[in-house]
This record gives structure tokens, sequence and C-alpha cells, in this order.
DNA sequence: CGTAAGATTGAGTCCGATCAAGGCGAGTGG
DNA sequence: CCACTCGCCTTGATCGGACTCAATCTTACG
């Protein structure tokens, strides 16, 4: 048993404990400044961040300092839901899946990327969250605390503002969401994902994925069954299937095939 | 042709000529005080929407003055998806309902009763409608230039705390019907429609429909066909259908078919 | 190299959509 | 007052898409 995986051990282990959790990480807060756990590109990342950019330089400094920098190992669930929103949640580094359950059904509502938050609505209205989290991989999470930020809410009208744009945003992409969902069959949502997900080239793009793709099945509402027959679907528009890698030969024909919108695929 | 008609079908036209609405409209706005047009309690009732309440008197006042309301007949398109937003609109009196489009496709995203506001985030990012509005029944709407509301966010905080909390309210909503789509069948999806709408009772309730049910089908993301069917199918868990009306006999029955959750039809 | 987990493929079933026909009700005109 | 008509709702038959179950293949990893 290597030290590396004893520590993603021990991390888990706080988590299994949930009474012990916020000792465990406030002792590890506060022992460390952030700064020293971040790397400076990372710091400046979350800076740069919508939600952060314009507000004041002491906002984000008490923000920040509030907050505790985890590491977790893949598989971690960072929170349930139904239970109180007591953090913000800032990927710093890694892939966090949000999902969501009703009875024994389970489906992904979004994956996170670096750097981008989640749950932010629960956290503003002291609310309980209505989905859950996990981690995908490996991950470097920023915890800030609910009461932190409401209460910088009040001071930094900057900071207020970024706030309201940020949850307009969010709110807008939930709509997108179920329209692609009521509007489309699973292999329009998959072509509509692909197109989305591929670095724009003039020739071909390549989608390489970072998670399972039972995960992008759930996240695109189907079956990991019915997701390879989508995949083979799309073969005759230009679609070709290596493994984790998919190429997109033709982007014309994926493109007529897909119809895609910017009221319902746009980036905001 | 009673005069009553002829009202609504200039009102009509206004709206076939996009060019002309805002003169008309605007004359009619500054023709004649909001207030003269608006009955008290109505008044009332929207300075007591969560958006307003704490909203100072001044920053109320400004945003009602610079409104319009307007009267619409039934089946009129007050906004078009993709249109940039320039009102943000408040349903006074009658049924509105938002749907969206892709393709040749089309769902109803929700309906609007009063008092009730919508589109306010696309209000507030300045951006394009992502969905569109129609009166489903006689209606009486205030609109509200965005360009007002984005100037009282700037100055008056508790009426931006408002914003920040009926955004976070929307946006949750929004989260709860993707779990809605994603995580039921038809059948589930209108027994918790069912429930929710009844006034709760502890013998027996009734939903009356105050649209048609082709609408409520679109709503729950169905066919009208299908949407019959699952009504029938509801039949066995203590449901009774009397044309637009419908009973709920046997409430736990019910309960236990649907399995509500709040975190999927909770009140926000 | 062996095991386990994920991905694929096939067969059968179910749910929902489509197409087509008939019933009901409101509004219209004779 | 009554037939007519037009929507809407319903019902039935058929079709297609998606889910389930099961078996096989691939891959990652010990």
């Amino acid at each position: 048993m290597s030290l590396d995986y004893m520590i993603q051990y021990l991390d888990f282990t706080y988590l299994l404990l949930p009474i012990d959790i916020y000792q465990a990480v406030a002792s590890i807060g506060s022992s460390a400044p952030i700064e020293a756990c971040m790397r400076p590109e990372d710091a400046a990342a979350i800076r740069d961040l919508l939600l952060f950019r314009d507000a004041r330089e002491d906002t984000f400094a008490e923000l920040v300092r509030a907050g505790f920098l985890q590491r977790f190992p893949p598989g971690v669930t960072l929170i349930n839901e139904s239970e109180p929103a007591d953090f913000l949640y800032v990927v710093v580094e890694g892939l966090v899946e949000l999902f969501a359950t009703s009875g024994d059904r389970e489906t992904t509502m979004s994956i996170v990327e670096p750097v981008g938050t989640f749950i932010l609505a629960a956290v503003l209205n002291d609310q309980v969250y209505l989905q859950s989290a996990r981690t995908l991989e490996k991950a470097q999470i920023l915890m800030i605390p609910a009461e932190k930020v409401r209460e910088a809410l009040g001071t930094d009208p900057a900071f207020t503002h970024a706030v309201v744009t940020e949850l307009a945003r969010g709110y807008r992409r939930a709509i997108k969401e179920v329209k692609n969902q009521k509007l489309r069959t699973g292999a329009e949502r998959l072509a509509n994902w692909l197109l989305r997900q591929a670095v724009p080239s003039d020739t071909e793009a390549r989608v390489r994925l970072r998670f399972e793709k039972r995960v992008l099945s759930s996240l695109l509402g189907m079956t990991p069954e019915n997701l390879s027959r989508a995949l083979s679907a799309l073969k005759p528009h230009g679609v070709v299937i290596l493994g984790p890698e998919i190429l997109i030969q033709d982007q014309a024909a994926l493109l007529r095939f897909a119809n895609p919108s910017p009221l319902v695929d746009g980036p905001e």
C-alpha cells in the first residue's frame, strides 16, 4: 500500500465520519494557509472566476481565508441532497459530478470542471442542497462557509452584482437543460453534447472523455446500453468511436443531424 | 361586434405590428396612470410580491411608473424566444404560458398565474429570451422596461437582495424540473402535479383545470393522447376524472403511487 | 496472467409517439 | 329550437424508441 494511497484513504475516512469532518478540515485549514496549499496559478484562476473577478480585494481575501482547501480521492461523496447548505464549493482541480436521486433512481445533473463553483443557489437562500456531489477523479476543492458568502453579499456591491449574474447564468443553463430533455431524442442530445465538447477545428474535431461512459449516459438522460447504440447511430453522421476517444470527421454532417441552437446549447 | 371585443382586437393588432408597439403602449401608459388602470388590490398584490416587498418605496414607484399596464385577449404571443429582453413581465390577471421550441417541436415550460413574474434572468443579464410567452386567457400584464430593473439593481440594496433570492428560487425550480423530467415517468409526473395543485383537504381534493389538457400534457412532457391514458392509469390510485375537474378521492393511495419529494415538488 | 469492472451487443418488453377514428361540447346559423 | 361545425378530448391500433436482462468483449490493474 503506497503512501499516496494512504493519504487518499485518510481523506476518505474524514468523509465517512461526518461528525469529525469539520474539526479535521478546519485543523488542516488553520495549520496551513490556503495560499501555501494552492499553486499560484490555481489561486489566480479562482480570482478570475466571474463570481470573484469584480469583488473587492478584501472580500475575496476574507472568503478564501475562511475557506478550506481540501484534496479528495475519486469517488468521494462531498455533499448529499437534502442536507443544509453549509459551504459554497469551488473545484480547483479534478472533476466533480453533481447528481440527484428520487426513490431508487439516480441521474447525473452536471459535471463541474476546474475552475467552477457549484450549489450557489442553495447557499444564498440558506436552503438544503437539491443535488449531491461526488468526485470523479482526484480533486482539490475549496469550501467556503455559506455564512461568509451571505455576509459578503451585504458588504460588497460588486460581488453582489457578480452573484446576480452568475445566478442568472445558472438559471438559464437549467432552463436550457429542460429544453434539451423535453425537445430532443437521446441521439440528438448526444450529438449536441459532442459538438459542444469538441475543440473547434477546421478539419476534424476530437472529444476525449474524461469520465466513464456510464456517467455520460446518465448526464444525457439515458442508459449506458443506449449510449452505446446512440454512438453507433451517429456513425453515418461522421462520428468515429475509438474507445474513450471520439472523432468527429464530418462536422457538417453531425451539425445537420444535431440541429444545435444557441437557445439550448449556448455557452451561457 | 361588441365594444369589448373591439378593444381586445385593437390590442391584438398592436402586437402584430411590432414596430408600432412601443409607441402605442407608451401612449396608453402615459395617458393613464398605472394606478388608475389597476384595481387597488392588484396593485397591493404586486407590491407584496417577494421581488418587490422589501424594495424601497421610491424604487417600486419608479418601476411601476415606467411600466406599461396592458390587457391582452387569449392566445396572444407576448414575447418570442431569441428576441432581446426588453421588459420584465408581471402577470396581474389571467394566465400566461411560457413555452419553448426547437426545430418544429414545442413544449410548455411553465404556467404563470397572478401575481407572478417571468423572464427575470434574461432581463438581468441583458440577454435574449430563452422562452416564448403567450396568454392562455384574457390577461392583464405589467411590463417593466428591463433598463429600469437593472438601474434599480444598483441603487436599492434591499431590491437587489430580493432579486438574488428570486433568482435563486427560479434556479432551484428549474433544477427540480430537470429532476422531474429525468427521474420520473409521465404518469408519476402527472400524479405529483395533481397533488401539488390540489387544495389540501382532509377528505378529498379537487383540481380544476384552468387551461386545456393539451397544455397540461405539454407541460408534463407528453402528448395529449398520453395524458388521457395516464389519467386513466391513475384511476386505480384514487383519481376520478370529470371532464376538466379531477377528484382525488384517495389521497393516501395517490401519494403512494406518486412518491413525492420536497426536493422535486417542493414549493420553492 | 487472472480478475473485475466497464463497454458493447442482442433479444424481449414496456412506455410513449404517431396515425386514425369517433365522441363530446361550445358556439354558430338557419 | 335544432342541426351543423369545429375544436378538443378520448380511444384504439400500430410503430418506434428506450429500458431490462443477459451474454460477450475489452480494458485496467493487481
